[in-house]
DNA sequence: ATTTAAATCATCCTTTTGGGTGATCCGTTT
DNA sequence: AAACGGATCACCCAAAAGGATGATTTAAAT
């Protein structure tokens, strides 16, 4: 206030209330309050996994069904079409057949390009 | 300054200086300016890609060539044991030994496990 | 009621892949 | 010089995968 008073005495004539100086202490310190809060935070760092979101309207672009997304999904853990079709209970000719129209739809001509392609594509993770 | 006042009255005898007033609405108002910047600072998200970094130590332990290592790179590619060799400038048949030999090194027996086992082990991104 | 899409299974045939074995050549190590 | 690992290729056989086509059933949409 001293400070302020000799400022206002070197460079301003009026006599200006102290409910005008308070205030500027007020605005001045909380803007001193609020950078101190800011740089000493340390800044929060978030790791992130790279979140898989299932692309839904790429999957219905391609109109790929549930079974040939099941399938997919199999082929891309690994499993051959024949235990596909003992975990899911169906003829290895049902998965042959799912395989080849999921080939078609992914445009794709074997089971690693599909799952390469799915990939790209975020059908899977 | 006059809410300071007031209560100095109410409870207090003493009569303190315009000073120890303004020194109390110091602290207060940057408590409050320490406040409003932690509140609303959003919080920093790094977003981290998954950095690959190859398992050398596994690649040695499984004893795996570096020619085998590319042979496993191009299958994770998509690409068949014809459109490799044609590559590499090899024959079908080297391929094929290169990747029986990959196969018998990662326990695997065919090569979308290989794919995904070489993933798990850090041996291809 | 008819159409449509999905899921199921089959048959036939070809290509790809995997497993086993053996052989040659070429550097490096012993 | 001999041994060794690597890269290369061949041949054989069996299993798996892929492509084409057709058929049946069922549930949902028109």
């Amino acid at each position: 206030v001293s400070g302020l008073k000799f400022l206002e005495y070197r460079f301003f004539v009026r006599d200006l209330s102290i409910e005008f100086y308070i205030g500027i202490i007020v605005v001045i310190f909380t803007g001193l309050g609020i950078w101190v809060g800011l740089k000493f935070t340390r800044k929060k760092i978030v790791f992130v996994g790279p979140e898989f979101v299932l692309d839904v309207s790429t999957l219905e672009r391609l109109e790929i069904s549930k079974r040939e997304y099941e399938v997919l999904e199999l082929i891309a853990k690994g499993l051959s079409n024949q235990e596909i079709a003992d975990k899911l209970f169906v003829s290895l000719n049902t998965i042959k057949t799912h395989s080849s129209n999921l080939f078609l739809k992914l445009e794709v001509s074997r089971r690693t390009q599909a799952v390469q392609k799915a990939k790209d594509l975020r059908l899977i993770p």
